[in-house]
RNA sequence: GGAUGGUUGGCGGAGAUGGAUUAACGCACCUGUCUCGAAAACAGGAGCCCUCCAAGAGGGGGACGAAGGUUCGAAUCCUUCACCAUCCUCCA
């Protein structure tokens, strides 16, 4: 969330950044809550002076003057209830406020493009063409049983639509894909391996923004208040929920692989063919804590580091710097990558770069101590590093052959221990 | 699943019987003295959140896992919940 202190003494700027994203926030509103919420709380807290200096007499006469005592207590008990009230109704008060600030998104950064996504998201950067062939090029889902690694029917029989599974070389290949991603990350990018739980409890979900408003997203245990987390993100960004961090420790790079759970409640019907969009799938995460000064530095490392990946497997990829309408609710600046599928023809998101300052920091409560001894809120940052269905995609539509096999990138054959898939004679 | 104990500031850790605990004490931290400098020792000091303001190293309030309750007054008593630990049971 926005500290209340920058929207009370900027709030043109909030009030830009509410239309820049199009969000549905009433900023007005939380600036009358914010300021009943304040002249409540300085009434009840000048009562609550009175009634501290008088409670410390109290003790006293209860030993020296007992009828004296009994007098005053009459009194408090009057004080105290009118206290209460007020307290009560601050508290109200506060709730909604908070409740409307959560509806504030974070700024963007100067730097990011003004406008709808349609017409304003920028291609940065690229690396290779969108691949043409001699012949029609397979979508996944037809060249996934030809090759005999997938099993989409059985994997609907099993769990409902949905869902993947894959069989033989095409198992393999999600561990091939996994172990390199985090060996890559942790051998070349400075980051430390983390194998996170991916069932965690209602304040982790709350911790990084998930809950309370993307309920209908999350499964949920039935018997416990239990989640299943969508991104490693969520344990991995709350492992330091609540501390206080040393200067030194920054900045911090967690890498961490999970299979991560969607409801896609809301993209019902989109997407159904194949595994663009699944309820469970393999992603190996990024998430990075930083010092403040440092953050849009981290963002391009962060950045960079998904895009060797994508570069080293031979993908056809380009980073879409999202402009303001098209930016995620708690970032103030992303950048998505993406890759050419030539099989469904589209240009597939397959990580998302987020810099998020200290939005999600002070929501989460993660600060350090600086060189002055101050304690400040960190900056966080993630992004995915990589999301493994779509990937598996853009692996076998961009590299199938005339004659159905598709070419194993090189990078992966140590793990493959063959460089291709040969479709199976019936 | 059963039983017991626990949750206090950056860390450790006091705090039966509610009111001098103003959250002690130790470590770590900062400033002085000492020193060429440092360490040690000694003397001071400081933390976190909110708010008011004549904006000052100023005033007030709050925080002892969370939320309620009892009371003039709660870290301390009561209720509910969460989490942690240990033992038992079960289990890959």
């Amino acid at each position: 969330m926005l500290d209340m202190n920058t929207i009370r003494t900027q709030p043109d700027r909030v009030r830009a950044a509410i239309v820049a994203k199009k969000a549905k926030a009433d900023l007005d509103a939380v600036l009358a809550a914010d300021e009943k919420w304040r002249k409540a709380t300085t009434d009840a807290q000048k009562l609550q002076a009175e009634q501290n200096a008088a409670n410390k007499d109290m003790g006293r006469l209860m030993k020296e003057d007992k009828p004296a005592a009994e007098k005053l207590k009459i009194a408090m008990k009057e004080l105290s209830d009118r206290r209460k009230a007020l307290e009560d109704e601050a508290k109200k008060l506060e709730a909604d406020r908070d409740a409307l600030l959560m509806y504030i998104p974070n700024i963007p950064h100067p730097d990011v493009p003004v406008g709808d996504e349609e017409t304003h998201n920028k291609v940065v950067r690229s690396s290779g063409e969108p691949k043409k062939y001699p012949f029609k090029p397979l979508a996944h889902w037809d060249l996934g049983p030809k090759l005999n690694i997938t099993e989409f029917e059985r994997a609907a029989k099993i769990s409902g639509s949905g869902f993947v599974m894959f069989r033989g070389l095409g198992a393999k290949l999600q561990r091939a894909l996994v172990a390199w991603f985090i060996d890559t990350h942790v051998k070349e990018h400075g980051y430390t391996e983390i194998y996170p739980p991916v069932l965690v409890l209602r304040d982790a979900m709350v911790g990084t923004g998930q809950l309370p408003k993307f309920e209908e997203e999350m499964y949920k245990l039935r018997d416990e208040e239990l989640y299943l987390i969508p991104t490693a993100e969520v344990p991995v960004t709350n492992m330091y929920r609540d501390e206080i961090l040393t200067a030194e420790m920054l900045p911090m790079r967690h890498c961490a692989f999970s299979q991560c759970f969607r409801r896609e409640a809301g993209a019902a019907g989109k997407d159904t063919r194949g595994m663009i969009r699944v309820h469970q799938f393999d992603k190996v995460e990024m998430v990075n804590w930083t010092h403040p000064d440092k953050s849009y530095e981290e963002h391009e490392n962060l950045t960079r580091a998904a895009e060797t990946l994508l570069e080293r497997l031979g993908l056809p990829w380009r980073r879409v710097f999202i402009a303001t309408a098209g930016m995620g609710f708690s970032n103030s600046k992303q950048y998505d990558l993406e890759v050419h599928a030539p099989g469904v023809d589209r240009w597939l998101e397959v990580s998302s770069c987020s810099n998020f300052e200290d939005y999600q920091a002070r929501r989460a409560n993660i600060r350090f101590r600086d060189k002055d001894g101050k304690v400040r809120f960190v900056h966080t940052l993630n992004g995915s590093g990589l999301a493994l269905p779509r990937i598996v995609i853009g692996i076998l539509e961009n590299f199938q052959e005339a004659d159905g096999s598709v070419v194993i990138p090189e990078v992966l054959r140590p793990f493959m221990g063959v460089d291709r898939f040969v479709p199976e004679k019936k």
